[in-house]
DNA sequence: GACATGACTGAAATCGATTACATGGATTTC
DNA sequence: GAAATCCATGTAATCGATTTCAGTCATGTC
């Protein structure tokens, strides 16, 4: 509430010597400096970061944004809660908006940013092409995708081996003996999508086995999705005896159709899920998935885009963390 | 980027113009506003939300703050996507924050959202006299309560009746046959916590059971405490039959407990959570719990802020909505 | 003793918007 | 036809900080 110009009223001086005693920087005389602290305690002077940012000029508003599709997704909050941390801890404050995979609403929240003149903005784009991170890109706004890459924008980016990721979870029930695989992938624009589907075929042809197409669908990494497209594959004439599930909240959908259906797990169809539940341990069975690092994704993501801030000329830099599949009783 | 001065010099008319042409107020002849729009489409000139909240007071700034526990906790995931859908719908950026029931942390965010001038807070209070709470809602800053209540501070509120959702959840053990039931219970400095005891216990009461008090243990509300508490109960010469355990993330904890030691779920123990859980349904057994309705908790907190936010001086308004007892397979 | 040096501090510009008030030309009114 | 009225627009103050530049006073140097 007390702004400058009050405590500097009240400690009888200017108010570019409060704000020096403020910034601990330049010299002021300790009697000085003890008479403004006096009067800054005085008035429980809080300074407004508003004021600060409008006159700043970039990488100094100790704001960032931070735009997901679903904050409801375990991933994403842990991911949310990697970046916040890090935030935190350089004492950075992080505007936090949920996009719901509509570009609508990340175009909006975009705005939003800039208009906020954060000092910078994490997260995983739309998809491949997403014309609203690249004119946010060319703004000069930092960025850094988590997750998901972009084909035409380079920038920092922090991702998952999902190739890997995806190969060791389909050789893993290769290993087990199934031959007939069922596929729920994500929307194809997305990179992670792509590079999982490559990590299926991939460990198929490794094998030998022949792909059957109508054991591959693909979702819209939401619930319903993986119970519907589940259901496809399961009323096939030759239904697949495993699936390999692209992300959490499909593969719960997937167990919705698989009890549904009164299958056994693994003996009836085998499960693997992509990304780790926090209580996948209590699930009926505890399931096999492929873990990703979703804290540590947020939290190196939120590092670089502390340096890119600090410097915003160096060059982009990739950092591709590993994925662990994780075997519990579902296989 | 570009800012009014330079869509100013492009149409050749002053800034005064210009922000009437935004504010779509006053009357602008329609040939100069089209001159203006003209040079405002050229530039790709978006208004700083800075400068803006600088120069308006209070309550115009589109922008509130939401601080919680850990996002990380599917209840408070479900508060805050209600906060945001209904921010969302009424152009409300959102500042979210996690506290970690911390609270140092918490005052650290408070100091952000008022020096970020953000046009109110929504928040469950640390406990019932967070003092940190009660300084922000003595500078005027609109704060609405979610979940927990505050002793000393009247301010808006959306709740749960927790009393009755913890009688109605002991009862339905009561009708089960169960006579021992063990409480594991929350922070008691937290209203919920209180109120869901004073449920158990007034079950109880009303059977003529008598309390057994090294059945009732108090926890943190986080994973680990659920699941050593858990732990201590069955461990007892006499165990509980059943287990009533005040959130979510303590039940996932009881239930580690119960499957490690090899107990069957209801027959061995019974157990009913508080809060729901979006795969409560694919647990092992699925979990018979109080269900609140997070996400309205969430969406009213918002509207209500937001009607406080055009009228201050409105009489606060607490909102209390029903629990509901969801019966599966753990009792 | 005059002048250079340096250490503090203050005055004022600045960031990008909103808005009260001033201005000036056209129109109305008597 | 002069005064009053009105309307569109411009000028300038303002919000609360940071920062440049200038000013003041004491000290050091010769």
């Amino acid at each position: 509430m007390a702004s400058l110009q009050e405590v500097a009223q009240r400690a009888k001086v200017s108010i570019a010597t409060v704000s020096r005693v403020l910034n601990k920087s330049d010299k002021v005389v300790p009697e000085t400096r003890a008479i403004v602290e006096q009067a800054l305690r005085e008035l429980g002077y809080r300074p407004s970061r508003v004021a600060r940012r409008l006159r700043m000029k970039d990488g100094r508003a100790h704001l960032v944004g931070l735009i997901i599709p679903d904050i409801q997704n375990p991933f994403y909050a842990e991911i949310a809660r990697g970046v916040e941390d890090a935030a935190y801890a350089a004492e950075y404050a992080l505007l936090l908006c949920n996009s719901d995979e509509n570009p609508e609403k990340e175009r909006f929240y975009l705005d939003v940013m800039l208009s906020e003149s954060v000092d910078g903005i994490v997260l995983p784009p739309f998809d491949d092409t997403d014309a609203a991170v690249i004119e946010m890109a060319a703004t000069g706004m930092p960025v850094v995708c988590v997750d998901r890459s972009m084909a035409k924008l380079k920038t920092d980016l922090v991702e998952v081996d999902n190739h890997r990721g995806a190969f060791e979870a389909v050789s893993h029930l290769l290993d087990k003996g199934h031959k007939h695989i069922g596929l729920i992938e994500g929307r194809s624009q997305v990179s992670t999508s792509r590079e999982r589907r490559r990590g299926y075929l991939d460990a198929l042809a490794e094998r030998g086995i022949t792909v059957r197409k109508e054991l591959m669908r693909a979702g819209d990494f939401k619930q319903e999705s993986g119970r519907i497209l589940a259901n496809e594959l399961l009323a096939l004439r030759k239904p697949p005896t495993a699936l390999f599930v692209c992300n959490n909240l499909m593969t719960v959908g997937a167990l919705a159709t698989i009890h549904q259906r009164g299958l056994r797990v693994p003996q009836d169809v085998a499960i693997v899920g992509f990304d780790d539940l926090p209580w996948a341990e209590a699930l009926d069975p505890p399931l096999t998935v492929v873990r990703q690092p979703a804290y540590e994704v947020g939290r190196q993501a939120m590092e670089l885009l502390l340096k890119r801030i600090m410097d915003p000329d160096r060059a982009p830099v990739t950092v591709r963390l590993l994925p662990e599949l994780v075997t519990r009783s579902s296989t």
